[in-house]
This record gives C-alpha cells, structure tokens and sequence, in this order.
DNA sequence: GTACTTGATGATAGCGATACCATTACTTCA
DNA sequence: TGAAGTAATGGTATCGCTATCATCAAGTAC
C-alpha cells in the first residue's frame, strides 16, 4: 500500500505532527529531524493524501470549470486561460463538459458539491440552470458566471457586450449596403442568444429596416448541422436573405457548410459574420468577418475574481466584468451583388 | 456549515449507518425507515461528502486527463471523448493541460497521485516523462497513455501510426510531382515526431529521392509562430522546397501563415499537408489536405482500456490499440509548376 | 422449547491527515 | 531565585463517511 504519514514518522523516528509540520513547512521543527523526515520522505515517495487533507483543512485548492462544449475553440481558450491562472495560484482545475444538457449540469454541479471544490466558474446551459446556481449558492460555494448570465441572478459574471457586438456586427452589413439580413439565433432561454437578437433588431430599426421575423432562425450553437439546415430553411424563402448573422462561430460553420451545397459563394453571393474568431482557421486562412471576443481573458478574468473572493479580499456581492470584443473586418462580407438574382437552387456543390 | 450524514441521521430518526445503506442503494432497510432518510435528505439538501468517501473507500470515481495543449483541436476532441465515457460510467474527469511544459506535467502527476484520481490517461510531452510514468506505476495508479509512446515503456497505449501516415501524405506529394518537400518537425524526444520523419524519410527513399538533412525543420508542435519561422526559414534557402509536410495541424497553421506573409499561394506555390484535421476549418473551407486521425476515438478507447482495467477484466499486460488514419484529399496540395522559378522573396504579403 | 437462520439496525473503529492543546526543556529578566 | 516566555515535540480528537461486527427480534426447523 501506498506510505502514509505515520509511516514516514515511524522511518524517521518522530511523531506524525511533526511530519505534518515539515511537509507543510512549518516551523518549530529543529534542522535535525526536518532532515530525517526529508529523508524518509523520499526514501519511500510519500505523497500526501489529498482526500484527507481536503477533508480536514476543508480546502481541496481544486476549482471546478464546467462549460457548455469544450470543443468550442471560444470556449476552449476561456479554459486555458482559467487552468493557466489557476496552476499559477497553486490551484487545478476539474473541466466538465455538458454538452449543453441540462442534466449532465445537474449532475457536475452536484459533483462539484460533494468533491468540495474550492469553487466554479460556469458557463451556464441557459436559464434553466437557476436552480444548480441556488444550489451553490445555498452550500456557500463561490462561483463566477462565464460568457452568460441568468435572469434574476446577481453574482460575480464575466461577459461580453452582446447586444452591442451584434450591433456592430449587423452595422457592418448594412454600411456594405445589405438590406435582408438573416440571423442563425438559438433559444432564447441563453442571455447571449437573447442579447444578440436584440442588437440585431437595434441595429436594422435604426437603419430603418423592417423586422421579418422570418428571417430569424432558432438553430444551435455547438451543432453546426442545425446550423445548416437552418441555412438551408432560410435560402429557400421567397425572398432569400443576402447576408446571414451567425450567432456564434460554430453557427457561422454551419452556415458556410450549407451555403458550399448550394454552390454559393460566400461574400459574392451570401454575406456571413459571427461572433467569436476560431483562431487557428483565422491563421490559416484569414477569411471570416468576426466579433471576436477575448476567450482567453474571459478565463483568466473569471478565475480571478474567483480567487480573490476565495481569498476574502472582496466585499462586492456582485461584480460584473465586461469584456470588449473588436469587429475584425476580412473577407465573408462584401456588397451584394447589384442586381440580386432570385439564386439558383440545387447547383451542383 | 453544510449538512453531514450524521445531521440527516438525527432529522430521520435513526442512525447514521442506516442513512449509508439509503443513499448506497443497500439493502437492509425497511421501507418506512428509506422513507424517512430520503425525507430528510432531501429537505437538508445532503451531498455527501466525496472527500470522505474516497479516503475510506479508496475510490474517487475520478480520472485524471493529462494532455500537452488543450486548444489543439486534436487533444480537444480526445478529450472531449474521453470525457464523454468517463461520464457515462460515473466517472468525472480533472483536466490537466501541461503545455509540453516538464514541471508542470511533474506537477499535475503529483496532484493526481495526491488526490487519488482511480487513473490517469496521459499524452505525454516527451520520452522525458518516462519518470513520472514510473511514479505512477510504483503508486499503482492505472493509466493509459494516448497519441505517443516512450521509448523503454510497455503499458496500455492508444495512437495512430505515424510511420505509415507521413509516408502516405509524403507519396501523395511525390505523386503530384513534387521532388524537394520539406519538413516542419519538432524536438524528436517525442514519439510521433520521430515515427513521422522516419515516415517522411522512407516515402524519400522508396521514390530514390535524395534526403537532403536542411529540408528537415525543428519546431514545435503546439507554437503556430515557430513554425512559421521554420519555414520562412526554409523558403529561404538557395532552392527552397515545393511542397511542405507538417508534421501536425498547428505546425500546418503556422506554415500558411509563412506562405501568405511571402505573398505564396497554397497550393500553386507550395504544397501543403498534415497531420490531424482542424474540424471547424475544414468544415468552414475544405482547404487543407491532411491525414485525419480519429482524435476523439483515441479519446473513447483510451477511456475505455482504463475503465476495463479499473474494472479488473483485463489481464494483459500492455495492450495498444493502434487507430487509422485517414487521408484527405483537399486544395492545399496540387501538382507543381511546371517551371520551378526562384522564388520571389521578400514580396509586399 | 432449544437452536439456528435471517433481516433490520446500531455501535465502534478506523481511512490519513491536521487543529489544538499539553508537555518538556531552556532562556530571560525582574 | 522564581515567574514567565519560547521553541520543539507529541498526544488526542476530529473531519464525514463506511466496514465490520454486535445485537435483537422474529421466523424456521427439529
């Protein structure tokens, strides 16, 4: 079995509490037998066990990061950069994936609970998730919201400036002259998805653009097929639209999927802008007009007001981080074409 | 402070063992008592404590993910598989992302052992890790290791074949023509990089191609920027290669970027394949020619060797699974010109 | 009626650390 | 000289749970 602390005090013939002390690097140990117990620490690889300690010190140094789909090149820098802080902080990191699904939330959360996590930082699957939030709240768990807030609660949150980054976003199509915008949206029950409509709306009311509700389409923002039916919905309208707003990156994906079926060249024929940059494409091949946010600080940010609260030098209930995001113009938008041809349906892809 | 089992023993009237055998599922207990726990757990709202558990069961239910860089699109989907399986059975993941950094690997291998994660899956940064490996194995803590091997260990293992993959996209360049191909590798301490040189080298040989040793570029695997020096490195040389093989996706990334900066086009100026697909990429523009490699299988089947072996019903002593790679035939390869002229250096990007 | 199951329940003893207090041996200073 | 502080060290209780064994009532067999 593996050594444990009286093991090592028995080898280096004192008592456990001194072990403890040396391992924790007490003082009040005499240079003597802080030797020994080094010694005999190595001799037998000891390594303290983490599951009684956290037990008793009611600390694990462990925080819990539960997001809605780490394959999410957004969402996978918002981890880096939380288990980078983190690491760095002396603390590690427990990745949960939900998939958006509420009950696999449900279940991380409770894990997160029983695990006595230090505390979480999460991306919440959408409103529905109140109650997991109660629940932490309820145990004094801390936590940091990420990217999405939840109505009627008020905590620490790192966000974005959704309504503002769609508007910029769906400007940007307008001043290129387009006048039927489509947006790929999800449901509305996620503060961004609602955020993000709204912006939309402002900003084709403020260029004086009639509202066809039509022309929002509830899809998805972690399955890019949804996307592309959703895509495909869209451009058989009588009146197809010649610039499409993507809610997000993975819609954006989706979108340029359906568009390549139906032979459609995007900017020439169909406008596409979205939020979040997918970073390695963005590298390989500069192509996609976006809103892109800073991933990697939301992360590093949401971390850290997470340790300092868990530090106690906080007395803020709720204190709200909004990070800004920076419309990075390239190729997926231009003019549209002059004479707008009603387009041509089942080309060859 | 948060409710204990003995809390919800007082509540229900009966005794702590009794609230165990409730929430295990035991049999043993009358229904009016089950009754009267599950009554007062549930207005408690009682988690036990996984800290306790583990330390007298010897049983977290937790695996540790160890993987050199978490936004790779390939360690993300393995993850994400991984994590999908573990789920599934019970099991909940600590993600542990080392940055091909050796300390930090050190150190996350340290808290695994510290909190008696039940096993580890680990993509090790190098043959340097061997070490860590061996506390593992003295810990007797189960683990898998995924995409690379290390030199003088026989354990469970789950990776492509790098080998027969580079020699299949270095002989799909040759078919196309081309004769000085290049390339982009990193630190041969790890496995897949010296099973796709020797790839490279082999694919040379077979087509009577001479090596020449200053075609052959060491970067890194997880810095786009490094690659992207390695290979303007190489457009420089007296007479710079018509085709590149980068050894993964980032590597692939960095290449391109080097291309563009020299005002080349990908594939009329310089041929370009990979390892490993970059999902959303290619889903946004199928561009990049690549081997693809089944990224979140390698996550699955990892996943699953450890669970069959926490389980007891293995008995060998290393198996490895050894997963296909395909290759893909996209743009960024074609034939070269027919007239290989200097390159132009140094031209506006 | 005795002996032996069987089921339901609880008391007790840890799991492996650390918090807290007690003890010992010296100093230090009025 | 004696009160009092201080450094080094160890003993004991405890964190919250479960393994194990003991207990007791009721049923079963002979």
């Amino acid at each position: 079995m593996r050594a444990t602390i009286r093991d090592v005090a028995r080898l280096a013939g004192v008592s456990a509490m001194t072990v403890s002390r040396v391992i924790n690097g007490q003082p009040r140990v005499s240079d003597e037998k802080r030797r020994r117990v080094e010694a005999a620490v190595a001799e037998l690889g000891y390594i303290p066990n983490g599951l009684a300690r956290g037990l008793i010190r009611r600390k694990t140094k462990t925080i819990g990061v539960i997001v809605p789909d780490i394959a999410n090149p957004f969402f996978t820098l918002v981890v880096r950069g939380a288990e980078d802080v983190a690491w760095r902080a002396g603390y590690h990191v427990i990745l949960c994936n939900t998939q958006t699904d509420l009950e696999r939330e449900r279940g991380h959360v409770d894990d997160m609970l029983a695990f006595r996590v230090d505390g979480v930082l999460i991306a919440p699957v959408s409103d529905r998730s109140a109650p997991f939030l109660r629940a932490l709240t309820k145990n004094q768990l801390p936590f940091v919201l990420i990217d999405r807030s939840i109505t009627g609660f008020h905590g620490d949150l790192v966000q974005g400036d959704s309504v503002a980054g769609a508007r910029v976003l769906v400007d940007h199509l307008i001043g290129l002259g387009h006048r039927r915008i489509a947006m790929i949206s999800e449901p509305t029950d996620v503060s961004t998805a609602r955020d993000r409509v709204r912006g939309y709306q402002e900003a084709l009311e403020a260029a004086g653009i009639e509202l066809r509700p039509e022309l929002i389409a509830e899809s998805s923002a972690i399955h890019p097929e949804m996307a592309r039916d959703a895509t495909l919905r869209l451009l058989d309208l009588p009146e197809p639209p010649t610039a499409i707003f993507a809610l997000n990156n993975i819609a954006a994906v989706g979108v340029a999927e359906a568009a390549r079926e139906r032979g459609l060249t995007i900017p020439d024929d169909l406008g596409l802008v979205c939020f979040d940059d997918i970073e390695h494409a963005a590298r390989l091949d500069p192509f996609l007009t976006v809103l892109a946010q800073p991933a990697e600080t939301f992360g590093t940010v949401a971390m850290q007001l997470l340790l300092d609260r868990l530090a106690g030098n906080v007395s803020e209930r709720g204190r709200t981080v909004v990070l800004p995001g920076e419309l990075i113009v390239r190729a997926s938008a231009a003019a549209p074409a002059p004479v707008r041809l009603s387009a041509s349906r089942r080309s060859a892809s």
